[in-house]
DNA sequence: TTGAAAGCGTTACCAC
DNA sequence: GTGGTAACGCTTTCAA
C-alpha cells in the first residue's frame, strides 16, 4: 500500500507538496500539481485514514446513534440512515454506526477514541437521559427530535404541529366537521412524549380555527383495541367518517379495521395516514398521507453538522429547525363526501 | 483529552507497560497492573483510535455495505443492521456504513484509505458486479447472500431452499394437495435471480416428494396484477386453497386480495409468508410465516469475519453457511381445512 | 517483569 | 512556491 512518501519520490517532490496537493492549504505551482496528481493516479495512492486522524485531529467520521425501538416503523429509520448516509459523503464524511443499546457510555467511547468529530442522534425524545451527557461531549452534536430543553443544542425535526394542522384543515377543505384521530400506540405514547403533543397542538388550534369536531381515541396495534377504537371514533362523529391516524406503525390495521366494517377508505371513509414518502410510494391502499419529509430532516441534520465541523458556524451553534410537512393526496383518495 | 502518556507517567510506569496492560500481550506483576488501571480510571482515559490504527495496522473497524433497492423490505435490512452492529461490538469491533451506491469504488475506498479492516456485504447477487472487485480488496470479506461462483469467498445466507421445502411440507402436513406459489415480485426476480430459484428448487422436490400439485403465479406489487396471479392461482387449485408467498413487499397485498374474494386468511384459505420474526411479532394479519432467521445470518456473519481478522481462521479461508429457516405458526393460521 | 525508542503515515509549522 | 521536520498517540522490538 503506497503512503504519500512513495507518491512524494514518484512525483520528485516532498513529502509535505503531497499533503498541500491535497489539502490546497497553500498554493502549488500548476506544474508540480499536476506532476504529483499523476504519481498518485499511478500509485493509486489513498490516504491513511489513521495516520491523517492523528495528525490533524479530525477523522471526517460522523457518529450516527440509531434507536432500537420495536414500536417505531422500521422502514422510517432505514430511510433516515440511507439519506445521513448518502448526505455526509457528499460532504466528504463517513458514518460510524451507534448503536443506542449501548446507552450514553456508547456516545462516550466514540467520541473518547476519537472515532468520530461530532454525532447525529436519531429519535430523540422529550426527556432523553442523553442529554446531559451530549452536553459534556465536547464535540458537536445535532439531535434529530426536539427534547424539552434545547438551550445549547441543535435539534431538527419534522414540523408535527404543522402535521396536525395540515390534517385537519386537508379533511375540513374536504368537508368534513368532525375528525377522528387515532392516536399513537400506547408505548410510543409514553415514550415520545413530545412530538405527539406537538401534533395534537397542531390539530386542536387547527379544529378551532375550523370549527371542526375532534374525537381522538388511543391507538392500539392489537386488532381488538383497534376495534374498540374504531368503534368509539364512529359513534363520536356526525357525517361522513373522517380518520387521522399518524402512527405508521398502525396504518394498515386502522385501514383494515375500517374495512371489516364496510367502509372503504378513500370512498366511504377519508383517511390520511403519516408516513414516508417512500412508503407512500408502496401503499398498498390509497389514502392520503402525511409526509413528514424524513429525508429532509435527515439531510438537514447532516448538513448543519458538517457546517459546524468544518467552522462555517460557530462550534456553539444552537439551533431549532422544524421541516415543513405536506399532505400527498393518492389517487382515488379523499373522495370528497357529500357533507350536507 | 489524556494519552497513553499521561497514564504511565501517572502510575510511574512507561508508556509500553500502559501499551501492555491494554493488550494483555506480556505478562504483567499485578501490582503495576492494579496501578495503572487506576491511573487509567483516573483519567478516564480512551486510547485514541487512529493512533491505534496507525501502529497496529488494524481498525477494528468493519465496513458494512448497505443497499438501497426499493424492492426490499426495508425493515428487514434494518433488522440485519441492528444485529451486525450489535455483533460487532461485542465482538469489539465498530461499524461503518458503506452506501452501496457508492459501487465498487466505495469498497476501494473504505479499504485503500484503512478505515476499516473488513467488509460484510449485504444482498449479494448471484450475479453481483461487486464480486470481482472484492476477490482483489486485500481485506476478509463476509457476503450475505449467495453469488454464483463462490470459491475462495465467505458466505451466508438463508437456506432458501429449506424454506421452500418446508413451506410445502407444512400445508401438506395440514391436508392440502395443490398449494400457489405467489413468487417474488418481477422486479426482484430480475435482480436476485439467485435465492428465489433456490426457494422454488426447495418447492419443486417438496411437492415431487409429498405428490402436491404447485401453481406458480408471477409475483406483483399492484393491485391489479395482484388480483390477475390471485385469480390465476385459484382457477389452479384442487380443494381448499392454500398461498405461499416469500416475498415480504406483497405479502399485504395477497392478502387484501385474497379477503376481497371472501376468503380469509387463516379460515378459508392457508397463508404462508416469508418475513422475518420481528416483523411477524407485529403482523396484523393471522398468517404463518417463513422465519428465514435474519438475526442469525447476520450475526454468523459477523461471527466469520471477526475470527479471520483475529487469525483464528486462516486469512484465505472459505465457506458457504446456510441457515436453516423455520415456520412459524400464527395463532388462528392453518386452520387445517377439512379435504377430502 | 519492565523500559527506551523506533516506527506507523499524516499534517503543519518554520525555513528558505 | 517548496522542502525539512517535529509532532500526533499508539504498538512493538530490542535491551536490560
Amino acid at each position: 500500500m503506497p503512503t504519500s512518501k512513495d507518491v512524494a519520490a514518484a512525483a520528485g517532490v516532498s513529502q509535505s507538496t503531497v499533503s498541500y496537493v491535497m489539502s490546497g492549504k497553500r498554493p502549488i505551482s500548476e506544474k508540480t500539481r499536476k506532476r504529483v496528481e499523476a504519481a498518485m493516479e499511478k500509485l493509486t495512492y489513498q490516504p491513511n485514514a489513521g495516520a491523517r486522524a492523528l495528525a490533524s485531529r479530525r477523522t471526517r467520521v460522523i457518529g450516527l446513534v440509531i434507536p432500537f425501538i420495536p414500536e417505531l416503523h422500521m422502514s422510517s429509520i432505514m430511510e433516515f440512515i440511507a439519506v445521513i448516509a448518502a448526505t455526509a459523503r457528499q460532504l466528504d464524511h463517513d458514518i460510524l454506526l451507534v448503536t443506542d443499546d449501548e446507552g450514553a457510555a456508547g456516545l462516550q467511547r466514540v467520541v473518547g477514541q476519537q472515532l468520530c468529530d461530532g454525532l447525529i442522534l436519531m429519535q430523540v425524545e422529550g426527556v432523553d437521559n442523553r442529554i446531559p451527557v451530549v452536553r459534556s461531549l465536547g464535540v458537536p452534536v445535532v439531535l434529530i427530535g426536539i427534547p424539552q430543553q434545547t438551550t445549547g443544542l441543535n435539534c431538527v425535526d419534522a414540523d408535527f404541529e404543522q402535521a396536525g394542522a395540515l390534517c385537519i384543515t386537508d379533511l375540513a377543505d374536504a368537508g368534513h366537521r368532525s375528525i377522528c384521530i387515532v392516536n399513537w400506540q400506547t408505548s410510543v405514547v409514553e415514550r415520545h412524549v413530545n412530538y405527539v403533543q406537538r401534533f395534537h397542538e397542531g390539530v386542536r388550534s387547527a379544529a378551532l380555527d375550523r370549527k371542526v369536531q375532534i374525537v381522538t381515541v388511543a391507538g392500539n396495534n392489537d386488532r381488538a383495541g383497534m376495534a374498540a377504537a374504531v368503534d368509539e371514533g364512529l359513534a363520536g362523529l356526525a357525517g361522513a367518517p373522517a380518520f387521522v391516524c399518524p402512527d405508521a406503525g398502525i396504518q394498515e390495521l386502522l385501514l383494515d379495521t375500517l374495512r371489516i366494517r364496510g367502509l372503504t377508505p378513500g370512498t366511504d371513509v377519508s383517511v390520511i395516514g403519516g408516513c414516508s414518502a417512500a412508503v407512500a410510494e408502496r401503499q398498498i391502499i390509497p389514502l392520503s398521507t402525511i409526509d413528514l419529509q424524513p429525508a429532509t430532516v435527515s439531510r438537514r441534520a447532516v448538513q448543519i453538522l458538517c457546517a459546524i465541523l468544518a467552522g462555517q458556524l460557530q462550534q456553539d451553534h444552537e439551533c431549532v429547525e422544524l421541516i415543513s410537512p405536506v399532505i400527498v393526496h393518492r389517487d382515488s383518495t379523499i373522495k370528497r363526501p357529500d357533507v350536507p
